[in-house]
DNA sequence: ATTGGGACCTGCTCGC
DNA sequence: TGCGAGCAGGTCCCAA
């Protein structure tokens, strides 16, 4: 669940509060959570200052002062939490790095699938960084570029639009909010949009995700993403067509309906995005 | 190349 | 009331 918005959202907060901070000890549970290995990840970040904090697609990255990065992945309901050690501990908490100065980062997670991955250079950086497409809100996402990329695939725009491969951070929520605003149907041929669909989904891709950062990102009805201090986001308040099936679509009051797409909850309005 | 499915997990909702 | 089935969703992996 947490999709760009929401991982800037929790980097913001990272990077007001944890940057300058000491690592002293790191508590887990879940072995697998720690990449490749807890050992490997505890000898590498124990004594080490955190000294910058980057996000990249869904990618949290903390940079230490002896050179490592932790790379976090929340997946679906990875939440990660800065607590005084004096707190009782969280839901799922999983895995505790603990400060020096009586504070803790817990990385929480009801399924276990978020992961902490030890990246010991920049090389090894910038292989995992390859992998992902440009980065929306930058100047290297154009509507020209997005145009190029929509041209090169036949699978449904919905697809395209969350593989990461392709563009990077945006998941299931956004997807479905650009392509209602956009007034696209989300099983649209990749490749048969014209290029005053692609302009429109442009434009919509910028709205959805700086509106979910300017709310704080979205808590659905898992309530699974929180930022660091455990609040829940609000852009959820202003979801168009996410989770509403049978709702009124607010633009034209049709009903708003519900398909599944590549094994994912698909919503959209079928009079405002009719099939082209 | 594209598409579909299962796996990873757990808690919740649903139907009987 | 109780229980199993189905579902949710980001990413990876295997197979058709």
């Amino acid at each position: 669940m947490p999709e760009l918005p929401e991982v800037e959202t929790i980097k913001r907060g990272l990077e007001e509060k944890v940057v300058g901070r000491k690592i002293v000890d790191v508590v887990y549970d879940v072995p697998k959570m720690l990449l490749p290995n807890p050992k490997t990840v505890l000898s590498a970040v124990l004594g080490t200052k955190i000294v910058k904090v980057e996000r990249k697609a869904k990618l949290l990255l903390l940079y230490l002062s002896n050179g490592n990065i932790l790379a976090i992945h929340l997946r679906l309901m990875g939440r990660l939490l800065l607590r005084s050690q004096r707190t009782p501990a969280d839901d799922w908490q999983h895995v505790v790095f603990k400060f020096d100065d009586g504070e803790e980062l817990r990385l929480c997670d009801l399924r276990k699938f978020a992961y902490v991955r030890l990246v010991v250079n920049r090389s090894e950086l910038e292989t995992i960084l390859s992998e992902f497409g440009p980065e929306p809100l930058t100047s290297e996402f154009t509507e020209e570029k997005l145009g190029e990329i929509l041209r090169k695939s036949n699978r449904p725009v919905k697809i395209v639009l969350m593989d990461q491969k392709k563009i990077a951070g945006v998941g299931n929520i956004y997807a479905n909010e650009a392509l209602f605003w956009a007034k696209i149907h989300p099983e649209t041929k990749s490749n048969r949009l014209s290029d005053e669909q692609v302009a429109r989904l442009y434009k919509a891709l910028n709205k959805v995700l700086r509106e979910g950062i300017k709310y704080g990102g979205a808590t659905g009805s898992d309530q699974a993403y929180r930022n660091i201090n455990g609040e829940m986001g609000r852009f959820q308040e202003h979801f168009a067509v996410y989770g509403r099936e049978g709702e009124k679509c607010p633009r034209c009051g049709g009903k708003i309906e519900r398909i599944k797409l590549g094994g994912r909850g698909t919503y959209f309005c079928p009079r405002c995005q009719p099939k082209s």
